[in-house]
DNA sequence: CTGAAAGCGCTTACAG
DNA sequence: CTGAAAGCGCTTACAG
């Protein structure tokens, strides 16, 4: 049989309320009495249970999260964050990826109207970002860990896309490279545009060919305008993902890495200390935004105020031999 | 304001109790009746409390996952398997990942003390396996996923690592390779015995290093084998990421892949597509071994009782160039 | 400093 | 087929 307060209360002599009250610390409680319940809730190995205690607080000490799919390259990272500062400060963390489509959707919404938490962090919500926006309007708090410049009408947390493309730029320059081929992701996203702005006020030269993100753009970007003979003589890849496929062209095409051309990716992923030769690239803190974003969600939960800006986390160029 | 069952029953005119079995569909409803709380219901938007209800039924219709660090590379493969099918069957997933030492395993105990959840899944429980057995003991659902050949007293779902380790065997030997150099993981991990014991029953020849399964063990063990003038024709490493540092060591040391020396890695990780060349491995189906231990909980939360014997899940050899 | 009682929002015998 | 009432295990005014 489960353990409840009534058991503390009947074996400690007093009653519910006073062992709720030394549960929650709530001060005006006699010291002896306090030690003496203490001992007994020790002794009876009794655990508050967690939904009974957010039926009557009204809240769920759990916030949940949405993701894409958990394959994506920095996922782990992202995560990894996110259930560190969760659980250090005692919350819980319902997953939520809504892949299947719409009964997904819709199924998670339910969960929503359930309370089942209290607030919701999100990444990328590729087609999902009208249902958050009108949850965040009914009052659900909500915070965006956003890789490509959605700029929602609530807190988010964002990397310096425009700084990192300008410093992957001024680092080919000083090098010698003028004549950049830059592979791009979509265009409609804003982290692409950004990195693309921020690359192209350093290094406005070259050439530009829209990718989107995946390594077989890379390898077809490279293969065609070598094809085409234009002439570059550096690449900067707006991933790693797509920097992958591009130095698996230029070596089908005996060109060598960094000699003829030298090549900059974008996220810093594991892989990219594994190519050949490793990848300079600009890292994405991916890990902090998840950290940063949940320690916003948990002190909005707290009642802070959340920041009206999105909270931006700098980028950093890791430089590696594809590019010296 | 939330809508509460109760406002649904005024507006609709019946009882609670009504609202409750339209709610869970008991039968014993007229349909006229039935139908209108339905609307109601629609019309209102009501969704149950999830917090209410598990307290009224004692169960939460969610499932708990223990994982080690997320960033791990296989990681992301396994929780997506785990959230579609637990999504899938209208649960939710707590996340737990205790890395932060003694801290967090008794917060992550408390959690199931407070009955935050049904039922439990766990991947690598370094070194939680007498806590997880515990829990178990008092009652607690568990799976394990098992790369590692803990052979838990409650269910588990595993790989053919022996078969997989002998798949290995057998490619090499077909295209003639004798001399294996033999890169495992620790020999502590029941995995680790079984892929040794799998490949040496076909393949009893060759050398035997131990690694850690780090992409520096993999290096080190080729660099020192190569020094040692140990002659071998083909490694064998126990998972993808110590054959990247074989890779490595071989191509610093001027041997190429696969002519002079053909190699097989474990595991399929999306990195094996991007080595130079392209990496022979062992595929373990993560996924399917997410997914199969998350059905295998939700139909014992269900009644089903729980297969006594480990659920095992075949490897699979895939060829690309560095072992064709 | 302490407790009796109401309430959180459901479900489930029990009675009709 | 339907409802009143008790109960799930807590918290929180309120009163003393």
């Amino acid at each position: 049989m489960r353990v409840t307060i009534a058991d503390v209360a009947r074996e400690a002599g007093v009653s519910k309320t006073t062992v709720s009250r030394v549960l929650n610390t709530k001060g005006e409680v006699d010291s002896g009495t306090a030690s003496r319940v203490r001992e007994v809730i020790a002794s009876l190995g009794y655990v508050p249970s967690s939904g009974a205690v957010g039926l009557a607080r009204g809240t769920s000490r759990t916030v949940g999260m949405l993701t894409p799919p958990l394959t994506w390259p920095w996922m782990g990272e992202v995560l990894q964050g996110v259930v560190d500062t969760v659980e250090a400060a005692g919350y819980g963390l319902l997953l939520f990826t809504c892949n299947r489509g719409a009964e997904s959707v819709e199924r998670f919404t339910s969960q929503v109207s359930a309370r089942a938490f209290d607030g919701l962090l999100v990444i990328e919500p590729e087609n999902t970002l009208g249902t958050i926006t009108a949850m965040h309007r009914e009052g659900l708090p909500v915070v965006l860990i956003d890789d490509r410049g959605h700029h929602p009408e609530f807190p988010s947390v964002a990397t310096t896309n425009r700084e990192g493309g300008a410093s992957a730029a001024r680092h080919l320059l000083a090098s010698g490279r003028t004549r950049p081929l830059i592979v791009t992701g979509r265009r409609h996203f804003g982290c692409v545009r950004d990195r693309l702005d921020g690359f192209r006020d350093v290094l406005p030269t070259g050439t530009i060919a829209e990718g989107d993100f995946t390594e077989l753009s890379g390898q077809l970007a490279v293969e065609r305008h070598l094809a085409d003979g234009t002439p570059f003589d550096s690449v900067f890849a707006h991933n790693d993902l797509s920097a992958v496929g591009v130095l698996r062209a230029l070596r089908a095409a005996g060109r060598s890495v960094p000699d003829d051309i030298a090549v900059v990716g974008f996220d810093d992923l594991p892989v990219a200390q594994h190519t050949e030769p490793p990848l300079t690239t600009v890292r994405q803190p991916m890990r902090e935004m998840g950290e940063t974003a949940a320690r916003m969600l948990l002190a909005h939960l707290g009642g802070t105020p959340a920041p009206d800006e999105p909270v931006v986390l700098p980028t950093e160029l890791v430089v590696r031999r594809s590019a010296p």
